[in-house]
DNA sequence: CTGTTAGCGCATTCAT
DNA sequence: ATGAATGCGCTAACAG
């Protein structure tokens, strides 16, 4: 009765044929198995290819988890994102994943799109923590991991935190960039504006756009200029749609706009288009990222450097993987990339 | 001696606590550590708190590999895709993970960008064969898995084959609602042309572009129109590129174009309007997709439903989860979204 | 309620 | 060159 039971459990579980099996069929010991899938230590070539046609027969696939529970080694990273669908950073992630593709890691995407993802990676039993590294994109790292112990390598790309590696830019900076660009382009009589995204105020902040803004802001007090300040959504027609707001028809002043991304820059130079303005004649227009779409609207934008970020953030990892024990910063430098606007 | 070098082992591997360390600390079991960890079984309120408050102190987080070797239970989804840069692609991932995240599992993204990344997969010790299931985005599958037997469930998006769940839609079929939407709108002389992309002609091809050429020649042909093709990078400059090489100023003709694809379809519209063509005047433009940024092109284009394939791709998969054996395939119908061209 | 124990599938000595 | 045995960290009976 219990050994039919035994059986009828192993049959309708469907499970995966195990190293047991291949080792069965092939009439060798599990070792020996082990040894061919991993190419390690010494098997004849006979036995070898006996247990390669069984692995074929059987479509035996090693069991990833046992594996790495047996020999410690996972090679995965995570990649911690606030939104694949923007290009900004499925950029830097084709760019990581490329480098890392090399060395054998698997770069596993944990998108931190709302608050059911967020909650997860709180739990402690989330796959995150059994990552051999996580890179964090934008986030503001305390607000994910709180009072909690984070996983060992934390790498940050465009965000910043003492305790850990980081390779980021300085976006007060940038806002102080471009506003210095815009006043050296502008006459007298000028309409100042700044569209902008506004972050919740929640755990996902990271205050990039929050920086951009500030940096800018504060250049333009300093000439006494006054910005109206427009919240725009982060979306493709979010540019278009704020312009559409504040302008009517072309209007009598020069405007100058500071568009703190480069999707919502696309569609207020759309707009102004739209209006039969003309660049540097009507209005001046300076964004950021230099994304690709940014050249085919010869938007002036402020580059990101993403290559640069991405290549750094690999080394920062691959050399704490060598032991480095101190923490790096990489505050990267942006330049204008002037074009049309 | 050998204790002595025991110790040392372990303390040089700096290795996390686990569930031992725990319950000895806690003096309590393994096993009701577990159940503290998993809320399963019965603990007293007393003992919880103990072992929640050792597991606090030793940030200690349990090890998913030997959970998952443990109870069988793994939980995540492959997610294997051409590129995670395409909005296409990123829309539909992040409509799926929306909808997974809430049954608790992981979609882990497996981007095929190169002969290395086909190569990891075709390593039958890779981690895709250890997911509980796998969407495969636009990619023909029989190129993915050869010989090889695939993982057990395989839901296709984007692209058909007998023997899997499939949610696509009929790309020949775009190409000839295509041609039909020009002829309609175009006078007798007008000058036809595609604008497309060639894939390689290798283990990624995914036959999507070759489709909707075919569908859309086959009309043309029909109708007697010779129609020139332009094959274009796919990037954001592409469709700018390829009517750059096809008309220097504003021809006398009539201009029909279709684009197989709203980033075409953007640079096309864009490098006319420098042209100072106007939409339906000078021009007809449709292309296909319906992605955000079409709207603030307003460009004409084949909507392709995506929320509606994310959708029925992760019913298809749940339904097989609770034992479905039927193989499903839905083909979906795409319609025009009229806009400016 | 709680502790003990038997695997999960595999890599890895250690014998042979 | 190869097989048997041990343990990785955990869950799930089982026995108290």
């Amino acid at each position: 009765m219990i050994q039919i039971e035994k059986k009828d459990k192993k049959k309708s579980k469907n499970t995966n044929p195990t190293i047991k099996d291949v080792a069965r069929l092939a009439d060798v010991g599990i070792a020996t198995v082990s040894r061919v899938i991993n190419n390690s230590g010494k098997v004849s070539e006979k036995t070898r290819e006996k247990v390669l046609s069984v692995i074929e027969e059987l479509a035996y696939t090693p069991n990833i988890h046992a594996r790495t529970l047996s020999s410690k080694n996972i090679e995965s990273l995570s990649f911690v994102v606030p939104d694949m669908g923007n290009e900004f950073y499925s950029i830097i992630y084709s760019l990581l994943e490329k480098r890392l593709s090399r060395s054998n890691y698997r770069l596993i995407v944990f998108p931190l799109i709302d608050q059911v993802a967020l909650q997860k990676i709180k739990q402690n039993t989330d796959m995150i923590y059994q990552t051999d590294g996580v890179f964090i994109c934008s986030f503001s790292i305390s607000k994910i991991f709180q009072n909690r112990t984070p996983p060992k390598k934390i790498i940050l790309i465009d965000s910043f935190d003492d305790r850990f590696d980081s390779v980021y830019v300085d976006n007060e900076k940038i806002g102080e960039t471009a506003a210095e660009y815009l006043l050296k382009n502008s006459p007298h009589k000028t309409n100042y504006y700044l569209i902008t995204f506004k972050e919740l105020d929640n755990e996902f902040t990271s205050f990039v756009f929050e920086k951009r803004d500030k940096g800018f802001l504060r250049v333009m007090k300093q000439h006494n200029k006054r910005v109206k300040v427009v919240y725009a959504d982060l979306m493709w027609d979010g540019g278009y749609k704020a312009m559409e707001s504040l302008i009517k028809r072309k209007p009598k002043n020069y405007v100058s706009i500071f568009s703190t991304c480069d999707m919502l820059g696309v569609g207020v130079k759309k707009y102004l288009e739209e209006k039969n303005m003309i660049p540097k004649k009507d209005y001046s227009l300076i964004s950021v990222d230099n994304l690709p779409i940014s050249r085919l609207f010869r938007l002036t934008t402020i580059r990101q450097p993403l290559s640069e970020m991405a290549e750094i953030a690999y080394r920062m990892f691959i050399s704490s993987l060598k032991g480095r024990e101190k923490v790096e910063h990489h505050k990267l430098t942006c330049k204008i990339v002037e074009r049309e606007t």
